[in-house]
DNA sequence: GTGTATATCTCGGGG
DNA sequence: CCCCGAGGTATACAC
């Protein structure tokens, strides 16, 4: 890990391009490779940078970073007020909870959650176009597809839609709807599922998973 | 610009939990008090991080980061093995060229180069789904919805059909049909726009841009 | 390698 | 303020 802070200016050609006016800023080299300038302020995304694999070539105050795919980053740097570098070795990595596949797991566990008298059928279960979260069946004995995310956005819906195109193929499983479930639904979200006749439904995390440990409670 | 390098152990709990276990990495504050935490590797993105607006607080050996929406990094210093601050100022900004709203612009104002004869009706035409990219009509006056993207993929198509549905339940437009442009249009992406009716066109961004400058001079 | 789905996405614009 | 779309999205994972 290298970390340099400098007056300078950088050019990215690539994808777009882009260019920064003269100005002090920090660059990052980490020990992959990999380049990133930053601003004083602005979250964490840099103002500029190129992932690894990538070449970085020092010349005379001016640094080139290209990269397999022919994108390109100059750096000018006009004066260095800081130059430092630390090994840090590889780090032993982020620990998550509360993801979508979290999500998941609580609500296959407890699809009744979901309505009164819904069955499980399976987890992921497999179409054409790729798994479905969860398929049900209702109170009525009707096959639900499940499209379960932690934020419910029009994506989503778009995703469930394909799937039940390719369900309702099936003659076995036929007719089935949509239920697509998160924490948080966005309006566009809710209105494209009614236009499509999907119902949706917002579920809380964590009374969730109290109501999942409240089961083992039990047993 | 704060830079600490220190064996450090974080938690954070808000929209999930997450852990990281000790280990020496750098730690980004900003001056609008966003904190970083990175590993030597591993792109632009740090482990763990608290954007602006938040509270830091610095205990002995522990920080507190909080912000308004209720979510909490603490940062556990075991080993600090530098700490170096600068004032870098607000950067004069990131000048861009070569996204959507540039190819937007120049079609826009060149319609025709999408077709001969074409009429700009409006730019992000409002629909209960979204705004249209660009409403046209046609030589034969037939309404065109069009959906530019830089790159040419599936959920650009998806989008526009959803347009399209909408758009066509309006009778003083109705029958509306859609044209996809790209500078580069994926087969993936071109062979669904062919099987919904929809046609497709690549186009060259420089090309716009000379076209627009060849304008110019003319007037 | 391509395609697909997720993300504490981030960021900027418009109502 | 939220909603919404774009991004050099990045990243992980399946095929």
């Amino acid at each position: 890990m290298r970390v340099i802070v400098a007056n300078c200016s950088v050019d990215y050609a690539g994808r777009l391009s882009a260019h920064l006016p003269l100005a002090p800023r920090l660059i990052m080299v980490k020990a992959d490779g990999c380049v990133a300038i930053h601003a004083d302020g602005g979250a964490y995304k840099p103002l500029n940078w190129m992932n690894a694999p990538n070449r970085l070539v020092e010349g005379d105050g001016v640094w080139t970073v290209t990269n397999p795919n022919g994108e390109k980053i100059t750096i000018t740097l006009v004066e260095v007020l800081s130059d430092s570098s630390w090994v840090l070795g590889t780090d032993p990595g982020l620990q998550k909870d509360g993801v979508e596949a979290h999500l998941q797991e609580l609500l296959a566990a407890n699809c009744t959650h979901l309505a009164e008298g819904f069955r499980l059928v399976r987890r992921e279960y497999p179409t054409d176009i790729g798994p479905v979260d969860l398929l049900c069946r209702d109170a009525d004995g009707v096959t639900v597809a499940v499209e379960i995310k932690r934020r419910g956005e029009i994506d989503g819906v778009e995703q469930l839609t394909r799937y039940l195109d390719f369900l309702n193929r099936d003659p076995m499983l036929r007719p089935v709807r949509g239920m697509f479930v998160a924490q948080q639904i966005k309006p566009q979200a809710r209105v494209l599922a009614a236009d499509r006749g999907i119902s949706w439904l917002e579920v809380d995390y964590d009374e969730l998973r109290g109501l999942a440990s409240n089961e083992l409670r039990l047993f």
